[in-house]
DNA sequence: TTTTTTATAATACAACTGTGCTAATATGCG
DNA sequence: CGCATATTAGCACAGTTGTATTATAAAAAA
């Protein structure tokens, strides 16, 4: 046998090579050549890892809410409800280049769900844990029990905070008007204070 | 001389030709070939309307925002500012399918603006005048003229409500957990009736 | 060492790409 | 009518694409 490889690990090598090319030239410059290329590697050599192209590109998606997932999962919570909704929301912002490079092959992705079914699915199941994650919030704002289904008044706020973050991430990668993450992060806390303070009535 | 032609129809023929496309296969199959078959036409003939597959896609998404623009200035105000509020704010949504396959291409449009300089610029002109508008619903919400540059708390709910939108644009397109044009306007309205109740303090 | 299997690389090929160029077509005008 | 010209159509060409195939290198296992 040869040098044995941590599949995964090069796969994840591949995918990240796979993200600095979208990053520079979008989804339609992540051809194999060029992904191989950006790896350092032989265009037989990726072929090796990702038998087609829709692989790769469906792996590079796939890393990317991992990583998110993973962010989310290893927050530390302080207890104080309020600090620790923050932190969770701000996990889905592009706030450092790390989670700006992620933004940007989101969204590249995004665009490429509409019309191809497979990423579809995968957008889909992201998203549905998304909003899971903000009822969650919302019922912990509330100091509810977080059981399925939700009140109306719950899931309505819930969505809200969820566009609301999606719709700032978008602006936050154009930096729209000079928005700055100082204050796409106000705007969430914003919301979130009158989320809480719905609850206190 | 031949059929004389109105170009500038042409061109917006084959730019819908090219929405459909986008919308079929995302952007990367806006080939000039399927963009010119969609059109009834052959290649030679689209090529006499566009030099360039830029030139096509450029205006392709200019006409997006065009057809937006124009919707929201035919918009026919009532005088109750809730009301004309609402009207407005629907114009951008995809609630129909006019304004689905405008919003398809227009996500499609956005991603590929990330890496493409002259589409940016094209997508930052189009969401200031974007947030122009929300920065004018706020000052109207309150009875306010619109003096910019705007009180910081304006400025902040017209931020808010104009990533809302957005965000709700997208999550309508991929029907996001069943979310349907009603409900998204209810939490746009709900947004709006907070707005509103803000200025009554 | 020899064998065997994995990893890497190189080449090939057919299909598709944008764009340049040329010929044909048809119609308004003198 | 005939002519000039806007329009349409077609082909060519070089470059790129995804994928298949084959060859080489290297190292674990015998």
């Amino acid at each position: 046998m040869p040098k044995i490889v941590d599949h995964n690990q090069r796969r994840e090598e591949l995918a990240q090579a796979a993200w600095r090319v979208i990053k520079q030239g979008g989804i339609e410059a992540a051809t194999v050549r060029k992904v191989a290329e950006e790896a350092g590697m032989s265009l037989g050599s990726l072929r090796h890892y990702f038998e087609t192209q829709s692989e790769l590109i469906a792996f590079s998606m796939d890393l990317v809410s991992n990583r998110v997932t993973k962010r989310i999962r290893q927050t530390p919570l302080t207890g104080n409800i309020r600090t620790d909704c923050i932190m969770l929301a701000a996990q889905v912002l592009p706030l450092d280049e790390e989670r700006r490079i992620e933004g940007e092959v989101w969204l590249a992705m995004t665009a490429k769900s509409l019309a191809d079914p497979s990423l579809r699915i995968l957008f889909l199941e992201v998203h549905d844990s998304l909003l899971r994650l903000f009822e969650q919030i919302v019922c912990r704002c509330w100091g509810q029990p977080y059981n399925r289904p939700l009140s109306p008044v719950a899931a309505a706020e819930a969505r809200a905070l969820h566009a609301l973050i999606d719709g700032l991430a978008v602006h936050l990668l154009f930096e729209l008007e000079g928005l700055s993450p100082e204050t796409a992060m106000a705007l969430v806390e914003r919301q979130l204070d009158r989320i809480i303070g719905m609850g206190d009535q």
